[in-house]
DNA sequence: CGCTATATTTAGTCATGCCTAATACTCCTA
DNA sequence: TAGGAGTATTAGGCATGACTAAATATAGCG
């Protein structure tokens, strides 16, 4: 795959196919990329996902075997790394420029990530001075397109003790806003007072709170000292 | 046309759609609108133009008769003034808040003012301070999508005199960088010299210029004393 | 007033990306 | 190791929005 082709394929890309590739990454993180999950993730039906993995196949970004799952080709992987920098790095903008709460920016920038220009990307890159972190705590790829390693463990797994908040995974406005509203945003200092199979108990600086073992999952910290 | 209707179709409407309507907008402000200018404008056939405006006369954005030409409706109207608001607030915002030069914003905001949701047109128009003009000096319609008076008029019909620039109706890339470059961007005074069939001749403070009838023409100037 | 040049519309095609229904494959369990 | 549950793919359709080629309307001119 030459230079000259990426770019080629580039140029031609669809919102769709983009999509579709950005979604194979996030996916492929947590485990095997089924034509199902990437179904329900695309809000499509799963013969749809067939006919697409075909097309991304056929223009050598995924590797696709039927019935066998999916995988990204290294050019298919420099696509979906190039729309998840321009979705993170969007949020983080939207929030530190504009004063969009975090749990607002994700459909926004779910349609824009798209439709930005490389000089876009690096000039609202070049005013939130580089961020390596969205206002989630996700990764942005590097201009060069690398991510950077992953940090922390998820709270769900963690003894009593004391912890920063360094990301939270879930997009879902309503968990976002609660947890908001709570002060559990990255960077955000507690105590974790008591696992259970059900929730966590933790305090923080302003209340003590139980949290649901679904919210809990979806977040990961680093220890620290008291 | 209900409200409730408009909205209905508001939300349905696709990028091509929203186009159409925009260049329909546009156009009729010049003169009559044709398939053929329809079609050059938007860089596709007329016979697919023809096609297109039986659609959206379906859908009560145009009123269409055959070989007649085209008008927005009301409803059509509301549509394009509120791209048209997302584009030139867009083409502000990028100039402003991110350093971009006036000949760089246009092929920007062109494929942004379709993507952004009111809320990011809000908080743009809130930051900018609810600007009535963008850079070119284009009128911003409002928020209640009327757009403010068209004042000043062509440099071409000036007699010998003091101006000031009030709007550039270019959007060509090099035309713009050219003007730029001789500090004639809207608000600039000079002192117009002489005017012939094929150029004027004026006088900034940084130098006088002899400039072409086509750029004099998409120069719009209000008199002012010297 | 008719004829021709130009503009416009109709008819038929194609790619995209989705759908449903029917069929095929996989893998687990009995 | 055969059957079934569940997952995946094929087959066939549909809407969108473009295209070409062919037919038709308009307008300007002699």
């Amino acid at each position: 795959m030459t230079k000259y082709s990426d770019e080629l394929q580039r140029a031609h890309l669809s919102e769709a196919q983009e999509d579709y590739l950005k979604q194979v990454l996030l996916l492929s993180e947590t485990g095997p990329v089924t034509t199902q999950a990437l179904a329900e993730r695309m809000g499509v039906r799963p013969a749809s996902v067939t006919g697409m993995l075909k097309k991304l196949a056929s223009l050598g970004l995924v590797d696709y075997a039927p019935y066998r799952g999916v995988g990204l080709t290294s050019a298919g992987l420099q696509v979906a790394l190039e729309i998840l920098r321009h979705h993170r790095l969007i949020e983080t903008y939207l929030t530190k420029a504009l004063g969009y709460d975090w749990d607002e920016v994700h459909a926004e920038a779910e349609r824009l990530e798209h439709h930005i220009s490389e000089a876009f990307e690096e000039r609202i890159a070049e005013w939130l001075g580089h961020p390596e972190r969205d206002p989630h705590g996700d990764p942005i790829p590097s201009p060069s397109l690398t991510l950077p390693p992953d940090a922390g463990r998820s709270l769900r797994a963690c003894q009593p003790g004391y912890y920063r908040l360094l990301r939270v995974r879930s997009q879902d406005k309503d968990a976002l806003s609660l947890l908001a509203r709570l002060g559990l945003v990255p960077g955000a200092r507690f105590e974790l007072l008591e696992t259970s199979a059900a929730a966590v108990r933790l305090r923080l600086s302003e209340g003590r709170y139980l949290l649901p073992a679904a919210l809990a999952d979806g977040i990961d910290v680093e220890e620290v000292s008291p």
